[in-house]
Order: C-alpha cells, then structure tokens, then sequence
DNA sequence: ACAGTTTCCCGTAAATGC
DNA sequence: TGCATTTACGGGAAACTG
C-alpha cells in the first residue's frame, strides 16, 4: 500500500485540506481508558465517520474500517491508523448550508471527527466512540495560515475537547500566552525560538508601546481577523509568512542565531550607532505580507556623520534564484565616487562577515560562459586600478587634466 | 456547469493528461458523412468509451453519455461536444500490461478514443462509431514535451487515421518537413515564425555542417529520443524548453523580432566583428536543458582589439524575478578600473537599446527603502568621479601617490 | 539498484457562488 | 456586484514498480 508522501502539513495536524490524504495518528483522540481492556482483547471493527457538522458537510473517503488487532495495539494505545482518508464537501443541491453561524469564516468553523467502533465481546456489541479535537478543513493551501491560527488560538484557551462553537465568542489572551505560543511557531519548526528582545518588538506591534507587557490582553480580531495599522494584513499572516521564509529560505542562518530579526527601527538605530562602520544586523521587513528579509548597516558619510542604511528587503521571488547567504556575501553598493564597495563587515555585534556567511555560500559556482572571460581582472587593489585608469586617460587626452584643475571639483576638493 | 478553466493543454490537443479535464471539441474527428442526415434528424445518444487500447488501460469518467439535438449540431457538424472529461489508468491487478510492444515508452504509446452513437430511426436502431486522432497520454506535465513529439511527427509523416504502431518503426522525415513543423512551433503560439537563418542552425544541431540542408533526413531518435552530442538532452526537449522560455518570459521580445536566438557562434562572430562595440545580439543558451536567454555583445580592449563577450544564460528561474528587458537594460559590468558601465548600446545591427527595449522596462518601480536613502550620488559623469576619488584618497595619504611614481604599474603606463 | 512512470500536493490563477 | 471560497492544474519532488 502507498504511503502518503506527506501526510498532511506534518507540523499543523488538526488543519485538513479537502482532497489531501490525513490519518488519524495526527490527531490527540480521546482514549476512553475504561474501555482499553476489551478493545485490547478482541478484534473490533474501527469505523471513522464524520460526526459535528458546522455549515459544511463532509465524508471522508478512503477505507474507513478496520480490523484491529493486537499487534496493532502496541504500548496499550487504542488507536488504531487509517490511512490514505481524504476529505471531501458534501454539495447537496443548496440544502447543504444550514449554518447557524454565518459569521464565522470557513477557518473558524471547527469540525470533529468522531470514530466508532464495535466491540463484540462474548456475544455482547459494545459500541464505543471516540472523536478528534477540534479540526479546521479548507479547501485550498492559502488558508493555511488563518485555520492554523484557529487550532492555535483554540488550543492556548481551552481544555474543551469538542468546543465547535469556541469562535462565535472567542476569549481573549494575554500577551504571556501568546509569547509562548509564538515562540514555539519557531521553536517547533527550527532549532530556534524566540528571545525577549525579539517577542518585545512583537508584543510591540500587536499592543502598541508599553513598558511592561505581561498580563495585557490580546484579542482573536487583533491576533488575526484585523488588519494592523496601516497594512493590508493582519499581525499573524505576516509572522506565519515569515516563518515561512525562515524555513523554507533561511533556515541554517536562523538556527545559527544570526537574524535578529524583529527589532524596532529605534532600537535597531540604538544598538548599530556605537558600532564601527560595516556593522549590519538582518530585520525582517515590516510592511511586506509575503515575508522578506532586508539588513541594515553602519555607515560614515564623509563629514563622519554616522547613518544606517537598508537594501530593499528580499522576497521569496528573489531568494529562490540566490541564496541569501550569497546575496550579503556578494552585496555592493556604489559609493560617492562609483566604485563598487560591500557595506557589510561586521555582523552585530562583531562576528566577521565571511566568518558567520562564508561556510554557507556556494564555493564560487564555476560559472559556463557561453563565449569568452571576463574582461575584468580583479586582483589589483582598487585603488591601483583607479589610478591606471587615470593614466589611460590622461594618455589618450593630456588636456583634461589641465582643465580639471580649474574646474570647482578640484576647486573644493584639493589639500591645501 | 462549471466550465473547465482551461480545457487541456489548448495548443496540444492530441496530449491528455489524466486526471485533468479535456473535451472531444479538441479532436479530428472522422465525420462518416453519408450518415449524416440520419444523426440530424433524430435525438441520439453519444457515448464515449476508450477503444484501442496498448500496454496501459484507460476509463473515461465524466458524464460519458448526451443526447444530440438540432442546436447543438449546428453548421452540419456531426460533433457533440462532451467537457468534464478526464482519463484514469485502469489497474487490475498487475494484469493490465499486456504490452505487444514493451520497447515503446508510455509518451510514444498511441491510443484511440472512440465515440458510439446509437441512432433510433422510424424504429430502425443504427450504431455508428468515430474515433479521434491517436493521442497520447501522459500522467503528469513533464511528459508533454515527449508526447508533444510524437504527435508532431505522425501527423507531420503520415495522413493513416489510426496507426498506433506508428512509433515501433517510425519512419524518417525530411528536414523540409522538420524545418516546417518546428517553425509552426513557433508561430502557433507567438507572432513570429523562425527565419530561414535561426532554421539553418537548427539544421546545423540535428544534421551537422551541410552545404544545403533540403532533403536531408532526421530520424525519430535523431529529433527526439538521443541525447545530442555532449549534452544531457534530445533536441527537442532542448528546443520545447527554449519555446515554453519565449511564450511565458520574453514573448513580447520575441514577437518584434528582437531575439535572434538561434545563431552559431561562428556566424555572431561574422556578423557582429564589423559593427561598433556596444552592439549586442540575444541568443538562446545550447547548453542548457531547461532553457536560457543570453547576450553577446563587440568590445574593444584597450590595445583596440575586437573582443565578444557574453554572459552567463539567464534561466526561468532569474527570470521569474526580474525581466528580461529589465535586466538588458540594467546590466553592466566593471571596467577594467572597477567602473561600472553598460556593454550593451545597439541591438544588432543597428537600434538603440532604449528604443528597443525601453517600452518593455517596468518604469523605474519606486522602491521603498526600509530605512535611509541611497548614498550614491550618480550624476557625475564617470571620470570626474573617478577624479574626484582619487583626490580623496590623496588627501587622506599624499604618500601613496609619491610612491606609486615609483611602481611598475606607473612605469608602464605612463607616457613619455 | 535504477530508471521510467505515477502519485502527491503546494501554490497560482481562475471560476464559482453567496 | 464583490468577496469568500472552491476548483483547476502546472510543476517539483517523492513514491512506486518492473
């Protein structure tokens, strides 16, 4: 029989989407520990069915009974796996929407699956049952992140084990539970979580500024149903996003510890300024919802004055085609007079660039020119390459550089 | 009733993939005329089922079954037409593969859809029975190009309506007809055609250096099944990469003729040594297998030889990210003093990039910085910077130009 | 072991339906 | 009509299978 390649998002497991394969071994089911005994005993037949129906009907296809047996019971657990289920919308004419809840989006409407079985036990038929906990079905992967928020949500207020009304009135949390819930979106998926500093800009961002965050209370609609201020996206899809990102495009650098992350442009501008020029930290971008990832560095313009920089932050798109890791190794930018310099030296605090990128970038990819070299030759110092220029210049035209000396940028520019 | 997005691959209609939707409008049918009258004047039912069958089996579901009426045989034709279909492999047990023909593989497997009709007059029952054109069928999108193939070359090689054994002797064809068929590739699915010059370099790939190419024969393995000389993929598949690259990234380019694309590196040196550096050609990439774009542009190094230089081929995937002719028109690279200029100036033979490529650039997307602005200045011309910086460098150390008098890099270069 | 083939299912785009 | 939701299916990758 073929395993599923994936079983359902495997670190999201209460979240079903229609027509893709899920077992029940991904669900917490409540075990009747009374009933372990002739379950354990005899052969039963494990028969799963859809029981709590919202404003959506669904069956679940695929085999949907079982023999069990004692092999199968292994460690004394009653559970017994079905797998290769898929779940499908029942469309009955229109009838099907007899929602007592309209106000509640598909990825608030909490479903159970309830599994039955038959124990035959010297000619006694015991029925028994168990359900799942509360599950959130879509229909398409972008809903993802909001039904995953759901079972969060859920699951960090309630001990409830069939609450499918838990989000007509939602109950608020408090910051506290949120931070560990938060965390643990890394924590589980990376060999990371979150530090204090990091869940302050976010306790930041869903509560406004505040000295101390512990005991404020965090509404569903703030967590995810609002907007935030001045965005087209609510707080948890772009955290969900940027997880996203992390795993998918950054992870090593994640787990290293080298993306700061979410810090405050004050603060960021706090902790940078003492630095030496060169010194970058990695900020996730604010105002983008797909997720994206920008660094800000030190800099000195040539009155001494100290400033920060940032590149427009990187996306998806443009991680898929270079690593980011090449992207701050190879970053340049042009300084006043054209010359192409890198503005990252010191990762913050002080942790040399190739030191913490080196090992992660690409050994230098021997390229396939399609037709001849690079015409650049890139072992002179820069400034011996400056001035070969000039002289080529002046070769091919003497006259420029007496009438340069006249001109204001000589002018301004010239000691004494 | 749903109306399927986008009824099977709309430009190969001889290819099915199961699974996905397609419908009989897609085919050649035979029309047996002389039953014509009969179909008209009476309701009949039109009942689809998979006839000639190879080593794999296939069920047809979908509403398999209609009732013909005057309106929908408009214009004489005898086709009912039937959406929603899709193709299953049928698996029972390891039974199925009754393969007379184990040596074709599945993309070379040519199988017959047959239409029955019966037809109730004056009481009189009439079975009629059409058949589609051989089509291929594939299970997931990457067979395209090799059933894409197959069908080109039995249709470009034989007029037989059902010859599914076509593919254990495929018969050779003539370049006249490859030249034609791989032209219409082009100008099926785009503005443009190929030009008798980017055909003879196609020839030159399948046929090798030949005076004239008419008459010329290809063999099936020749066009589609080896690999070619040094590469890791057939010609086709090299060439239905290019095509797939042209019609979802550079189409516009494409349709005002500005991509030469096919060119030997021989004749780009021909035609692109008598021209003033800065002028460039776009070129397809011969040694990618998924496709890419590059360019090759005339240089002049410093002792005044003429000099092409091409970049790296850009793929599907940078180009996902960035386009095409953003890219030509940002593109520079460092001068051999660190300067960063553009190579590329005309578009052979003789347009300004500007005008060719300026229309087609995204206008200068107005970044939004995260933080700070850009610290380059970039209206001074090129060698007052260059000027400027050396003037910096001395103020900040005379010494080094004193001792720089006395280096063999000075000693070289400078006049007198 | 391996290569040809199929299955799985995300993610984008389009269609659907309330 | 607009928006929430579902469907369609290409494409990458894993699983299957002779």
């Amino acid at each position: 029989e073929r395993q599923p390649c994936m079983p359902m998002h495997p670190d999201r497991p209460l979240v079903i989407k229609t027509g893709v394969q899920f077992t029940n071994k991904h669900f917490d089911f409540q075990k009747p520990e009374h009933l372990l005994y002739v379950i354990l005993k005899k052969e039963s037949h494990f028969m799963p069915f859809l029981d709590f129906l919202r404003s959506r009907k669904f069956n679940i296809l695929g085999t949907n009974t079982k023999v069990m047996n004692m092999e199968e019971s292994n460690n004394g657990s009653l559970s017994a796996e079905f797998k290769h289920l898929t779940l499908r919308e029942q469309r009955c004419g229109n009838g099907g929407r007899t929602n007592s809840d309209a106000s509640l989006i598909v990825t608030e409407e909490l479903h159970l699956i309830t599994f039955e079985t038959e124990v035959y036990h010297q000619g006694l038929k015991i029925d028994l049952e168990t359900h799942s906990l509360p599950v959130v079905v879509i229909s398409n992967i972008c809903q993802m992140p909001n039904a995953w928020a759901s079972i969060l949500w859920y699951n960090m207020l309630t001990n409830h084990q069939k609450n499918v009304n838990f989000f007509t009135k939602p109950p608020v949390g408090t910051w506290d539970q949120v931070a560990e819930v938060l965390s643990w979106q890394f924590s589980s998926t990376t060999k990371r979580g979150l530090t204090i500093e990091q869940l302050t800009t976010l306790a930041e961002k869903l509560l406004g500024p505040c000295v101390n965050y512990s005991g404020c209370q965090i509404t569903w609609a703030k967590f995810c149903k609002e907007n935030m201020a001045g965005k087209g996206f609510s707080f948890w899809v772009w955290l969900d996003n940027i997880i996203d990102l992390v795993k998918k495009y950054i992870l090593a650098l994640w787990n290293e510890g080298y993306i700061m992350g979410f810090i405050s442009k004050e603060r960021e501008r706090a902790i940078l300024s003492p630095k030496p020029p060169g010194t970058f930290l990695l900020r996730f971008s604010e105002s983008s919802k797909e997720g994206g990832i920008t660094f800000t560095w030190v800099e000195k313009d040539i009155s001494g004055k100290t400033q920060m920089q940032s590149v427009e932050p990187y996306t998806k798109q443009q991680l898929n085609s270079m690593s980011f890791a090449d992207i701050i190794m190879g970053y340049k930018i042009m300084d006043a007079t054209n010359i192409l310099v890198s503005p990252l030296v010191y990762l913050y605090p002080d942790i040399p660039k190739d030191e913490a990128f080196g090992k992660y970038c690409r050994p230098e990819a021997a390229p396939e020119p399609e037709m001849g070299g690079d015409s650049s030759s890139k072992s002179l110092p820069c400034f011996l390459r400056l001035l070969s220029e000039i002289l080529t210049c002046l070769r091919r035209c003497p006259s420029v550089f007496m009438d340069l000396m006249d001109s204001e940028l000589l002018g301004n520019g010239f000691p004494g």
